[in-house]
DNA sequence: GCGCTTCATGACACCGGTGTCCAATTGGGC
DNA sequence: GCCCAATTGGACACCGGTGTCATGAAGCGC
């Protein structure tokens, strides 16, 4: 029934050789035309334009990617829990590369496995990608951007801190951030405040404790251990471990949870015991993921542009490619903003 | 000339010819030997492949892909708001994909835009995928289908239901799981049950609202428009659409939302205005997002097996290439479970 | 032992682009 | 008008695989 139109099917069967025959040039100069060589007549690139605007002609890319020994394919490696970020983050460099030849190929990876390093070296070289864009807390590996370094494949490194190659850093400034929450809760009367730490070995975590401590140390508060928990950025683990803090006495009067699944954890745990919040607690939690305000009371929180970093992140990779030199310069640090909704209040005079 | 190094770096740079050179034999029995040609003897094949594991060597995918006129990239489209689906499709085909040679590119798409088709067109035939999963509700549109047949691309489709072409589909069978629910309600003595259904032209919410009514119906319970409320899957259309449901008097004692969004906004409206869950109000949702977990209490709700379905859609497309017989007959519909939480108790005695 | 078929293997063109290098064309200086 | 230099275009090999077809070897009946 579904007659094969040919009139119709000749876009896909169109080769760089129809284009030339069509032109009257040679296949080479239509590649020229193509890669936009500088060397060539204006009005000789004007025809040869012209014939491929009205064909509809794309170049093959298979061919191009053997022929170039480089795809225009970008990877996004990640061994991150959080589906909230890594989604943003897909559409962030999805919408950079949104109208340009680039595809984007995802490679989610064992973390823990030592096999992670084979497993990405084979997927870069195989694929022969253009680039790949990593996500933390895989991105903290430097052994890693060590070897993409020798396989010759750009990358870009998500973070939550300039780590020491800025050059292919995109990052948030986690620890002013978090220093600007708790100045925030200070600034409201709290004095006992506990924190519920991300996992060791998470550059995240590390920086937002630092958040933490520093704007305690600012205000000339002390931090005794009882008041830290150590939590995995899960909400289980946030149940959990605020359990310890909400057994102290006294209690504290705020918890910041260094993510919000953790702080959603200690509102939990907070109603299974009757206490109220923001009235008897105060809670901020870090991501403003959707979470934040399914939750009642609906949690402040701290927002940073997760999606403007994954389209940052994406033109820092292709912008050479471009050749856009105005895009090169995109901000590769980021601020995040404190969001208020409800959790947060004075603490009960005691 | 750069000078690559030439002592690490010769992974890369083996080639097929490199092989046959090794083997004594000529490429195109290296290839018969990668592509598992029937007519070889055993003893060259064995000699080959003890060469192949020995060196490492993997065929370019890049120059198959140009001789095929195919690559192995899976293509994942969706229009679908539901990033909890998206990253757990995501997840459950990648599985499937784990150690074989295919790759997953992920291309959301406007819905809406009468230039969907076309991207897609495109997207296809330029990649040269080798096939691609549809996720809902794109996966409803026939044309879709239609056109990747005549472009000669494999494609799955996932649903709420079987659809005509069940040889193309994934399906969860969302009547009956919803049916189930409703009847779970009943059971507990609830007869003035609400329902907040998904956006028209969405399959899925169509089958879920008939699951709700079959289930009525075999009580012998009426539905009164009244109790019928439109929704479009997010939490804040399940915010406002469950507001004149609860100013219904006499109220619904209970109220099915047709997904997990809706329903955090049904909880939260009766937090609003005081109406105590489950006590005064029970609640039900689908697809057991992390968000039922969440909030307080934690809601009763339908999970289907997205990430199993996930794999079986990719098995189901790449299972002809691998050419496993047994595979193949990988169950294509899917039954989803009631998970009980604390949003539903009997009604209040009136 | 001969001619036949059957099977395993190899030579070669081809997929659709790109890089190299050289020929053809053009323009300028004298 | 001539020569040289600069510019443009094209022939050709190549990227690394696969398909087609032919060839050589082995197996078989006579």
């Amino acid at each position: 029934m579904a007659k094969q139109k040919q009139d119709e099917g000749q876009a896909p069967k169109l080769t760089i050789n129809d284009i030339a025959r069509m032109a009257g040039v040679s296949k080479k100069t239509v590649s020229r035309v193509i890669n936009r060589s500088p060397l060539l007549n204006q009005e000789t690139r004007d025809k040869v334009e012209a014939i491929i605007r009205d064909t509809g002609y794309v170049p093959n890319p298979q061919a191009r990617a053997l022929a170039l020994g480089r795809n225009f394919l970008i990877g996004l490696v990640y061994d991150n829990p959080n589906v909230q970020m890594i989604l943003s983050m897909q559409k962030g460099i999805l919408e950079a590369l949104h109208g340009t030849e680039f595809e984007l190929v995802i490679r989610p990876v064992d973390r823990g496995s030592n096999l992670v390093m084979d497993d990405i070296k084979s997927f870069v070289t195989r694929q022969r990608l253009f680039g790949v864009v990593i996500l933390p807390p895989m991105s903290e590996n430097d052994a890693l951007a060590r070897m993409l370094d020798e396989e010759g494949c750009r990358y870009v490194r998500m973070g939550s801190a300039v780590l020491d190659d800025a050059e292919h850093m995109v990052a948030s400034n986690d620890r002013e951030a978090v220093a600007d929450a708790v100045r925030h809760l200070i600034a409201q009367g709290h004095r006992r405040i506990g924190l519920i730490a991300g996992p060791h070995g998470f550059r995240s975590a590390q920086e937002r404790r630092e958040g933490f401590e520093l704007a305690l140390t600012e205000a000339g508060i002390s931090l005794p251990r009882s008041l830290v928990a150590d939590g995995q950025y899960t909400f289980e683990s946030g149940l959990s471990a605020s359990e310890s803090l909400l057994d102290l006495s006294p209690r504290p009067t705020a918890i910041f949870a260094s993510n919000d699944e953790m702080a959603a954890g200690v509102l939990y745990a907070a109603r299974l015991r009757g206490i109220a919040v923001p009235e008897e607690l105060s809670i901020i939690g870090f991501d403003d993921t959707p979470v934040t305000t399914r939750v009642w009371p609906p949690l402040t929180t701290v927002r940073w542009p997760i999606v403007a970093m994954g389209r940052a992140a994406a033109l820092k990779l292709i912008g050479t490619a471009i050749g856009e030199g105005s895009e090169v310069n995109e901000p590769s640090m980021f601020s995040s903003t404190l969001i208020r909704r409800g959790s947060v209040a004075p603490p009960a005079t005691s």
